[in-house]
RNA sequence: GCCGAAGUGGCGGAAUUGGUAGACGCGCACGACUCAAAAUCGUGUUCCGCAAGGAGUGAGGGUUCGAUUCCCUCCUUCGGCACCA
């Protein structure tokens, strides 16, 4: 029955007795117990809550809450990342203290996340603004310094001109504005505090397989991370210089007929003198830099560059001489700021080769690119061939000749290729029927070998040399001279018309139509390589003309310094000769300084501390300076989950045995905008910690679950300008927090990344069920119906099987049709206190209120969560599907194990389905006992 | 452009070793209670059709006795990356 309760008073009065009792404290680990380390993403304190961190916070507690109850010791900390950019920015705004301003929202959100009723493990917290905490980051940094992981380096910054300092590649969105500020990223050359995460790319990449983590995290990590293997090859220049060049395809180096340097490549101002052209090739390199600095919106369409006159390079493989040119789409930052151009097989290249008419070579041709999956395709390729003498090429259809293809020729005679081909066909074979048989001598190695080896030699059409498509080799195989094949020549509009297949179509447009071929395949036009394979090329080609396998990759160095007030004070002096030192563990932390106007300039702020300077002086002499940029905040939220775990460590940032307790952890939840930074840097900080022996674990988060947004009422990102935010203060003031938890575990499912719109009308749905629940009580019996015993039992085993698979919504479903049956049927006092602890974990305080009531004087946190007896949940009679000849035509209610026979007799018995069935004999019956009856008449 | 995820009533969603599509909730309609409204309770609610019946899980095709589920082709939406050699 329907019962109003006074959500306000009750949740009141348990937050505090649980406060009071330490009930979620976790205290000492219990061996006997096994343990969970649950992980959310701590909060920033940005002045408020929002929905979103309910969404974060409150609902994986039902899971936590969960496993409790089933009898695991789970940690579930929470904390406070509360240095960085915003809480400065908006200290400044209101003219006060960043660290009041980021303790008195401390304050408030703690207030706030009282009001979930979560299980938070407040004796396992850190804030990463407590100097008893960055005196460890700062620790770890100076051990990481000391290793050659941190270092100070040259490099080309994000520079946000708005909040004046640097930002890293991560925090630059894709439009080439700040994460932080929005304003447009500028590029800089500056010296930076840099992290060598580039040395655990291959770590971070390959140990993300051992991860239970959902697939698309992984392949957007491996993405960000962007590893290409290829090869570095050595290009001479006319100049005496050597370039090295990054390519993923040296396979294709006989294709390489120029070369190009990024704009800022060294090799071009050194080489001043003998560019003949070098006031058109140095405004080109201004004009360049300046478009970086703008934006990389440019479209990237349209290629632009200069040739370097009076330079050549060599191209190793076939010691042609190639032109040399500048082009800004070669990225000084990627590879080796420099590329071999193969205009051929790479896109670019040859829009690039194509606007300045530069000469173009194909060296590879498609062998692949069909179905894997359709082999009777896969036969009917058979090779495409090329003669150099007339520039004839053909593509041949072994299954039907009359598909076969030929293009080229003659194209410097003036001859239209088909006249040219025509006649040279004629000429070798003054015939209709082509027989291929040797007629000529020109050919040295022609042969076809059919996937049926069945192998025919070809020698009438005067082609160089054809490929084989079996692993059956030319020579062994015996001339079939009773073959004959039958050319129909075709003008070229008809052949592409009837190109009905994609290979034919490739090479079509390959050799026609001259369009850029990506794709692997065998090589031709290389000399000695030719007919090889495109991946054993690489190695072999590589090789001969000395050049190095190896990888590059997207990702760069992390940059960490900032040139900002409210973050870790780099901890680094510097001695008057300039040379950096770490500043020793007596003297961590190293405090942030309080005497310094921290209003953005540009400079550093803590650049106009006189108490840090003094204080520097003081420890390590005169003439000593000490850094003066702070860490990026993501440092900071790099090993938070470390801390928690043994937050009252003066000697060390962990022990090995808070470690051996807890770590890893279990499941981290959090957002999916986190997957290319947080993510990442945390992989990396655990993987360096882990060398440097600090830590016993290689990877930090052993299972990943992303959740999605809470959208507006209106199905919109919630913004203020929209006007659609849902403040979660005002909801619990409404409905209470129960029901807010409750609803945000309702909208769908938890483990997917999908994103619910908020529903008012939704979350009186779900106030309505817990009043519902409240009035339960007055439906007491002395017994109850069967029917009612065997809910119950069915909704426990529901919970149990959704709970662990974060299927929130439907459990919630679940204990609703309980309720709605039990208040029908009447229910007893032990199905009761049954149900009430099934709803513990997500209704935390209308249960424990209603326990109470139901006169239990311990906690229902307390319980254990109910099992189901396997008897009750099954059904005695199940009604099931009649399909007649597939169709659904009626239902039959049967017991679930009952024969074909009986279910037959059943469908028989139904009147309805006895008129439809008719007299006849069914032809054929499937019966699915407990699914479904399919009779086919 | 590339990579990934997803398309089911008016809405959020449920159902996959292939077996009654639309659980549960919202919304809506009608009824009860009320002077009235709200709240609450009851009934109904995929669409077309008075009905019998038919159609139906983004579109089209395929496999199957049977497809939201498996296969092929395509479309749309969302997310990520984007001159990365």
């Amino acid at each position: 029955m329907h019962k109003r309760f006074d959500s306000a008073a009750i949740e009141k009065k348990w937050q505090e007795i649980w406060a009071e009792q330490k009930l979620y404290e976790v205290g000492e680990r219990d061996t006997s117990k096994e343990k969970e380390y649950v992980l959310v993403e701590l909060p920033y304190p940005s002045g408020n809550l929002h929905i979103g961190h309910w969404h974060a916070f409150a609902v994986p507690d039902i899971y936590v809450r969960f496993l409790r109850m089933s009898g695991k010791q789970v940690i579930y900390p929470m904390g406070f990342d509360a240095f960085g950019l915003p809480a400065e920015n908006a200290a400044i705004k209101r003219n006060i203290n960043p660290r009041e301003w980021t303790e008195s929202n401390i304050e408030f959100m703690k207030g706030q996340l009282q009001s979930m009723g979560a299980s938070f493990s407040w004796d396992k917290t850190a804030s990463t603004i407590d100097p008893n905490y960055y005196k460890w980051t700062q620790w770890m940094f100076t051990k990481f310094f000391e290793n050659d992981l941190a270092y100070r380096g040259e490099a080309i910054v994000n520079w946000d001109p708005v909040d004046n300092t640097v930002i890293a590649n991560e925090q630059v969105l894709a439009d080439g504005t700040s994460e932080r500020s929005g304003a447009v990223v500028e590029k800089k050359v500056m010296p930076q505090w840099m992290l060598r995460i580039t040395k655990y790319a291959d770590r971070l990449i390959d140990d993300l397989d051992n991860l239970d983590w959902p697939e698309p995290i992984k392949e957007a990590q491996r993405r960000w991370i962007g590893r290409s293997e290829g090869a570095e090859i050595d290009f001479k220049l006319s100049t005496g210089d050597t370039v090295t060049v990054f390519t993923t395809r040296p396979d294709t180096l006989f294709g390489a007929t120029y070369m190009v340097l990024a704009p800022e490549h060294a090799l071009v101002k050194q080489n001043k003198d003998k560019i003949t052209n070098w006031d058109t090739v140095e405004s080109y390199v201004k004009e360049a830099a300046k478009k970086d600095e703008q934006d990389r919106l440019n479209d990237t369409k349209e290629k632009t560059g200069v040739k370097l006159e009076g330079i050549t390079a060599t191209n190793p493989a076939n010691n042609e001489e190639i032109p040399v040119y500048i082009a800004d789409y070669v990225l000084a930052s990627y590879g080796t700021g420099a590329i071999m151009a193969v205009p051929a097989h790479d896109e670019r290249d040859g829009a690039f080769a194509n606007k300045y008419n530069i000469k173009t070579v194909s060296v590879v041709y498609p062998v692949t690119g069909i179905p894997q999956e359709n082999p009777e395709f896969r036969e009917s390729i058979v090779a495409i061939v090329h003669n150099p003498k007339n520039d004839l090429y053909a593509t041949i259809n072994w299954k039907d000749p009359q598909k076969t293809l030929f293009v080229g020729g003659g194209i410097d005679s003036g001859e239209s290729p088909e006249q040219a081909a025509v006649r040279e066909i004629r000429e070798e074979t003054p015939c209709e029927h082509l027989e291929l048989v040797s007629k000529t001598t020109t050919i040295e190695h022609s042969y076809f070998a059919h996937s049926k080896n069945v192998a025919r030699k070809i020698s009438a059409i005067g082609l160089l040399f054809t490929l084989t498509s079996s692993e059956e080799t030319a020579q062994a195989l015996e001339v079939d001279e009773a073959d004959q094949f039958h050319f129909e020549w075709k003008d070229a509009q008809t052949i592409e018309r009837e190109l009905d297949d994609e290979l034919h179509k490739t090479v079509w447009n390959m050799l026609v139509k001259k369009e850029v071929f990506t794709s692997t395949g065998k090589l031709m036009n290389s000399g000695e390589f030719n007919g090889m394979d495109s991946e054993e090329a690489k190695e072999a080609i590589t090789k001969k003309v000395g050049g190095r396998m190896t990888s590059t990759y997207r990702m760069r160095d992390w940059s960490v310094g900032r040139q900002r007030y409210w973050g870790v004070p780099i901890p680094i002096v510097y001695d008057p000769e300039g040379k950096a030192h770490v500043v020793p563990e007596e003297h961590l932390p190293w405090l942030l300084p309080e005497d310094v106007d921290h209003k953005p300039t540009g400079e550093a702020p803590l650049a106009k501390s006189k108490e840090l300077k003094e204080r520097t002086e003081k420890i390590f002499g005169k003439g000593w300076t000490p850094e003066v940029e702070t860490m990026d905040a993501f440092v900071d939220s790099s090993w938070y989950f470390l801390r928690y775990i043994d937050n009252q460590n003066d000697s060390a940032p962990v022990s090995t045995e808070a470690q051996k307790d807890w770590m890893p952890i279990d499941l981290y939840f959090g957002g999916a905008e986190h997957t290319t930074m947080h993510l990442l840097y945390s992989r990396f900080w655990q993987k360096a910690l882990y060398d440097l022996k600090l830590v016993a674990h290689e990877e930090p988060y052993q299972r990943r679950i992303n959740r999605g947004l809470i959208l507006g009422p209106d199905g919109n990102k919630m913004s203020k300008s929209k006007g659609n935010v849902i403040d979660p203060d005002e909801q619990v003031k409404l409905v209470g927090g129960d029901s807010v938890k409750m609803y945000l575990a309702f909208m769908g499912p938890y483990g997917e990344t999908a994103n619910y719109p908020w529903d008012m009308g939704g979350i009186a749905g779900i106030r309505r069920f817990l009043e519902k629940v409240n009035g339960l009580h007055e439906h007491l019996a002395d017994t109850e119906p069967e029917s009612v015993t065997k809910q119950l039992h069915k909704t426990i085993a529901k919970l149990n099987d959704d709970i662990p698979v974060f299927k929130f919504n439907t459990a919630i479903s679940a204990m609703m049709v309980f309720v709605n049956l039990a208040e029908k049927e009447g229910l007893s006092k032990e199905s009761y206190r049954t149900f009430l602890t099934l709803l513990a974990p997500f209704a935390t305080h209308l249960s424990e209120e209603l326990w109470e009531q139901a006169g239990n004087t311990t906690s229902i946190h307390r319980e254990p969560f109910p099992e189901a007896n396997k008897e009750l949940v099954k059904d005695d009679e199940v009604t099931i599907g009649v399909q007649i000849n597939g169709k659904h035509r009626g239902e039959i209610t049967i017991a679930p194990d009952a024969s074909e026979t009986i279910a037959l007799v059943a469908a028989k018995a139904d009147a309805q389905l006895a008129e439809k069935l008719g007299a006849s004999e069914p032809k054929k019956v499937i019966y699915v006992p407990g699914r479904i009856l399919n009779i086919i008449i």
